[in-house]
DNA sequence: TGTACATCAGTGAACGCGCGTTCACTGATGTAC
DNA sequence: TGTACATCAGTGAACGCGCGTTCACTGATGTAC
């Protein structure tokens, strides 16, 4: 599923890890896996413990071992999600050029990575999750994701952050009507429509 | 919740009804109005009829007495909510005036339908309900709540459809971020966004 | 106006299912001496 | 290099919960004569 961002505790691996460390690593690696298998098929409602066990053949009460509780795993994902996006996000603006380049740039990788696995991005902007609250991390990493995008808008003092906020809703609009399937048997290419409306924002830029 | 959209059933009244066929419609609203309240608190995958049942002071077997099974509520719940927006979305455009009138008055209804719930929104223009299939007559509706923008549109001969994608778009961008929560803490008005957003669409119209 | 009958709303028990989570435990594995 | 011990992954039983749905039934209510 594409989800290789590293966790804190990986990063924090000065001392080299034993054996045991590793093969945790492992598990939670595939345990996550598995979650995302099952986001991309039933929506968040259908994370299920009970049934990533079953799939990877171990008893339930295992999972205990890796994860606190269900609302752990989930918000592991969520915030796993938005570092991979940030990421892309920001692979994408800094491959330089003016900022018109950047921001198309920047466009086209959200867009892909939303397609890429549709319930990914559907988990971050889509119809919240009834009952869960995000953590603090997550209001950051949105934060890092649009940063980028007000970077290429600084150009323009007076209406940077205007711009950035209109870019942002008209590359939402487009991608979440496509990615839950509002232009599905429509003749046109999502494509051209998402490749335009980017155009509109760049107008008088450099 | 404002679902005062009548169902089939009430339409082909032409036989005036006994009190038997007045109950069983009083209930069945009634089963609504919880149906929405669920909706609106925990989304599609909360709503469970064993909790309506509860709610009504019934017991849950008493409810298929009124709906064939849980999806057919469902069912009946997301084409209510489709002719409810159509009908605030052919009003809005009722009022008649230029094409620039019409649009913005168009565009002000579907907002104000989202805000006043934002979970009957999502129903439609949010995640897909997982393992879920909406019958043709949504996508008919679909298409019936898009036609007053086309036809606001069609003064333009040659960009009709693309226009009318971009105000959809441009429309949806900003009420499905502002709806999931997206602007919530950030220092600025999304109506101000909105109607910038609105306007940016009419350039060059009559 | 009164009575007989058909209709039908609602009950209560039950089925099988899946869920998250706990707990005391077993047994393998890594580690320290 | 070998042994003792601590660590810890995973088990199996269990809890309480909620879900959709079926079925045979009771009893109230409307309707036709």
């Amino acid at each position: 599923m594409g989800n290789e961002t590293r966790t804190a505790e990986e990063h924090s691996a000065e001392t080299p890890i034993g054996p045991r460390e590793r093969y945790r690593r492992q598990v939670r690696a595939e345990v996550r896996e598995h979650a995302w298998k099952q986001l991309a098929e039933a929506g968040a409602a259908g994370l299920s413990l009970k049934a990533i066990a079953k799939q990877m053949g171990i008893t339930a009460p295992a999972l205990y071992r890796y994860f606190a509780s269900r609302d752990d795993l989930l918000t592991e994902l969520i915030l796993a999600a938005y570092r991979d996006l940030a990421h892309v996000v920001e692979a994408a603006a800094g491959t330089g050029g003016s900022p018109r380049d950047r921001l198309t740039a920047i466009a086209t990788a959200i867009r892909d990575w939303a397609r890429r696995d549709p319930h990914r991005y559907l988990l971050l902007y889509g119809t919240p999750v009834p009952g869960y609250a995000a953590p603090a991390e997550a209001t950051d990493l949105a934060r890092r994701i649009f940063a980028p995008v007000q970077d290429a808008f600084s150009y323009d003092h007076d209406q940077s952050m205007r711009r950035s906020l209109t870019f942002w809703t008209r590359v939402h609009g487009v991608i979440s009507l496509e990615v839950a399937g509002h232009f599905t048997g429509m003749p046109f290419d999502p494509a051209d429509l998402f490749a335009a409306e980017v155009r509109s924002t760049l107008t008088d830029q450099p």
